[in-house]
DNA sequence: AGATCATAGTTGTCTATACAACTTGCGATA
DNA sequence: TATCGCAAGTTGTATAGACAACTATGATCT
């Protein structure tokens, strides 16, 4: 077989494809299944052969559906073996962070930083096994407080290594956030965070214009350059300004 | 060109192939680049017919190395434009959630949940709004507290429409958890939640056995199935003893 | 009964080709 | 000058065929 329209020409105006591409019929045709309740997990997925057939589209066509479900995690396959629609008990989703800048500015406000401190420390034994550094190495340290629309909403507190970012103390972080200078010098090639609650300390509370029991999320933050550790920090969110979201469509 | 031998065989013992999928190739290969900083956010990345003449290879393999790169947002493509990195300004990581009762399985450890409560509520206006139904309708309403090896990790208040789940209460929630149980009887289409950091109300913090001053994480949990809203969920753990975590790599 | 082998069925990868859809820049035209 | 149209380059989708790798099953042999 040999492509012959499955595509419909658009109007002038700007209209969505009446037709959608044929692995996206697939994709739509299996998830409805799922959603349905009618293929429950752990079900037999018809194989690519037999959807080839139904559709009456070539296998690559239908390779490309099921393998894209495979990878959002709807359907799992083994070779030689079949497809099988996935264990869905784990809701998983995209969690994005962006740069705290442009996070507000998506909201339509306005961010600006207070640089609390910034400096050099000598790295104790516990943070230098973090940053495979010998103890005492030397390690920049920033410390600063994000507000949008005046209104204190992030405290962080940054270690960077000097061999990752080694002009990181030059930089002008009322101008350009930490986050952001260490992208640009640093090529981030892993990160590994965990979110937690926790009370602030004294100074993140004073900072943060909080009272000493209001909880905060709480967010550390590990980031990766290369062979180099290159940023080890805390972000501490006012736990009654701010939150974070996400969202799952099957 | 035709299929000449890409692959190799595998020794008897089990090995690791020798040889990478020649798609696999390309995408580590635009990773390295990225990942030493040699292409930077916005340059160009080469053309799929510059690839196939630098790899000797279709391509149709370029094209699906390349918009896996971009599925996993490395780089962006725009049809008769090309493909740039993309803006690693957001670090994207997949929060996987799992049933409470296989996340501490799969610490090792024991589950065992106790029903606090259960029955029926009728909805005032703003829950009732949420669920989309009438104000005044009757809701399923459970609430429990989950033990990791003895020690209580999470409660669990959670609000369920009968239409998605009709016989809900019948469920021995000591021997399945909700979760559970309505990825069983609802298959789940749609999520979304928030996480934050709060205090636990005093009934919280009985059955959790916290202090009225110790800050928890609060993920509150909005499910879909089909056209239902099939559950509204308020997760409390302690903030000493529980966080999220996540990774990422380039 | 148990082990071995062959086979059918399934997914994984790759190729060569084709046409569609879109972007960009350049040249021709008004 | 300004605009239009065209052509080259790029990505998006689809096909038919091929071989590789793996699984599961059943038949055969010991």
């Amino acid at each position: 077989m040999n492509y012959h329209g499955r595509f419909s020409h658009r109007a002038a105006s700007p209209m969505p494809p009446t037709v959608l591409p044929a692995y996206l019929q697939v994709k739509a045709f299996v998830k409805a299944q799922i959603g349905a309740g009618a293929w429950r997990p752990g079900d037999p997925v018809p194989s690519e052969a037999a959807l080839q057939q139904q559709f009456g589209i070539s296998r690559m066509t239908v390779n490309r559906a099921l393998r894209e479900l495979a990878t959002e995690g709807l359907v799992t396959r083994v070779q030689g073996s079949g497809t099988v629609v996935a264990q869905l008990n784990r809701i998983s989703s995209t969690l994005a962070f962006r740069d705290i800048h442009e996070e507000i500015l998506g909201r339509g406000h306005v961010h600006s930083s207070r640089v609390v401190q910034t400096g050099r420390i000598r790295a104790g034994a516990a943070l230098a096994r973090s940053f495979g550094l010998a103890t005492g190495a030397r390690l920049f340290h920033s410390v600063l407080v994000h507000l949008e629309d005046g209104v204190p909403i992030q405290f962080e507190d940054r270690l960077v290594n000097p061999a990752a970012a080694p002009d990181y103390l030059a930089a002008d972080f009322t101008r350009t956030t930490p986050t952001h200078y260490l992208v640009e010098h640093a090529p981030l090639t892993e990160a590994s965070y965990s979110i937690e609650a926790c009370l602030p300390t004294e100074r993140e509370a004073s900072c943060l214009g909080l009272g000493p029991a209001d909880p905060c999320l709480v967010m550390t933050r590990c980031t990766r350059s290369g062979v180099h550790v290159a940023s080890l920090a805390r972000l501490v969110y006012p736990g009654l300004l701010y939150s974070f979201h996400g969202a799952f469509q099957l």
